[in-house]
DNA sequence: CCCGGTTACGCTTGTCGTAAAGATT
DNA sequence: AATCTTTACGACAAGCGTAACCGGG
């Protein structure tokens, strides 16, 4: 179970060929070949099956593990280079695209940040591998309640905010007239699924249409625009430029923006991550 | 970052020793030595300080991410392992004291079945290192939700109960002749600590007496004796010899149940899982 | 036949143990 | 002085590459 031959199993069985593998890894076929000739010695059992190549059942299972496997003992050797290398003036957070409002731009100093937006499900990740000094990443909770992040490293996790929740309605539509919904009122609504940008997932009905950008913008245009109906926080919803923002308030679920930090934060992302989480709202 | 080298690291590091650690893992000082060195000239930092031996904070950050990394690692090598061996006929069950129920006693075949009640916090790890087949935890969450638990592995979670929750109340208590109490009226109360059996830490006050078993019995006695309130599912508590049980109604919370699996279950610890979630309650 | 995975074999590298040296209390 | 870590060094095994081998399309 070394990692060298973990990687390589998994290069070998998302390429589907031990020769593409090698390339890839800078190996020779037949050190692929060993490679996976000792994993699957030391386990006993087949895990690709050759001609073609496929992971066998027992295959699929080491491969669930060896993903989240590898991508922690990154994150853990970034962790740690990062905190000992000397900390640099510089700082650049990860962010999803709701995660950024009035709160993370006043708390930014004037210079020395670099702002990368990412799908909220990617935050996580690139906050572990040591890619950026802190994330923020914003979801859909129960009020106070944490979110559900993925644990690929472990991060300290601080709430920094919560909003009221709003749907997006195009102008026309009936309920756009209504002081607040119900998720029931929208039952057989249509929903853009957007999950570069989240919160989509909550609802469970069919989505009327996949948007994979983090643009916000666009995404509000294409909801006023009829193609389906966005959940969004409140103040985002209420400053769009076109459709009505109706406030959501049952079931109880709020807009929860968390920021992550890997370790304690050192030197200048320690100033900015105070300023976050203490700064004003 | 080989995970030997990370092994002998949380060794040394536990015991603040080399030697020590030489003689736990079988290894001569030297090479523990060497492992070292070749940790702390790959992460091109200090690791340990010597004399006394004691983690740098470099170090500190590293012991973080080993822990979980090695639990995993393991749990992959255990799972892949035990999906090639041919399935036995025994199933072996992890399962915490609360979630040991009707339904649980009526899914379990004739026999062939091991039980195996342990602190919910333990149970995930004991799944994902197949040293049982299936697990039960148990805990509260908001109705509907899913419990949150550590993700040492990817199991498959699975709920399969949720039941109204009581505070366990000595027949005495002012409060004794409720019908039904909120979280508020009892802020003041003392409350038992019972981490092996779980439940307790939701609540935010200093606990009355910390009771470390995993007996139930003896919770419901310590409670009824007027020890300090216990908070139990509804029809635990209401089973308690002694002790009058009060439905607690906000917050809307539940006692939950999951089944634990990893990956698919196989053979016989796949009959008892269906019966365990498509059963009778 | 050709493409691609396996096996054989030599070489390099890494890893462990023994033993001597160095440092710290 | 005693204890514990480090360093030096030799033996052994592991891992990679070259090259020959085989099994399917």
């Amino acid at each position: 179970m070394d990692p060298h031959l973990l990687r390589t199993f998994v290069a070998v069985a998302r390429l589907a060929s031990f020769s593409a593998a090698a390339r890839e890894l800078g190996y020779t076929q037949s050190a692929v070949s060993q490679h996976i000739a000792a994993l699957e010695s030391d386990l006993r059992t087949e895990l690709l099956t050759r001609r073609p190549v496929a992971p066998t059942p027992a295959g699929e299972r080491l491969l669930e593990h060896a993903g989240p496997l590898l991508l922690r003992l990154e994150a853990a050797r970034a962790d740690v280079l990062r905190l000992a290398a000397a900390p640099p003036g510089r700082v650049t957070v990860a962010t999803s695209p709701l995660a950024v409002g009035p709160r993370l731009l006043s708390a930014l100093p004037a210079t020395g940040v670099t702002l990368r937006v990412l799908p909220p499900a990617q935050v996580p990740a690139v906050v572990a591998a040591g890619e950026c000094d802190l994330g923020l990443v914003d979801g859909l909770a129960a009020p106070s309640d944490p979110l559900r992040l993925p644990d690929v490293a472990p991060l300290r996790v601080t709430g920094i905010g919560e909003e009221e929740l709003a749907v997006l309605i195009p102008a026309g539509h009936p309920l756009a007239g209504r002081a607040a919904v119900r998720l029931d009122d929208l039952a057989d609504a249509r929903w853009l699924d957007a999950p570069g940008i989240g919160l989509a997932p909550a609802v469970r009905t069919a989505p009327a249409l996949h948007y994979d950008g983090t643009d916000l913008h666009a995404l509000c245009a294409l909801a006023a625009a009829g193609h389906g109906l966005a959940l969004l926080p409140l103040p985002v919803a209420r400053a769009a430029p076109a459709g009505v923002a109706v406030p959501l308030v049952s079931p109880r679920l709020v807009h929860r923006t968390e920021l992550l930090a890997p370790g304690a934060p050192t030197g200048a992302a320690l100033a900015v991550a105070a300023r976050l989480t203490g700064g004003p709202s």
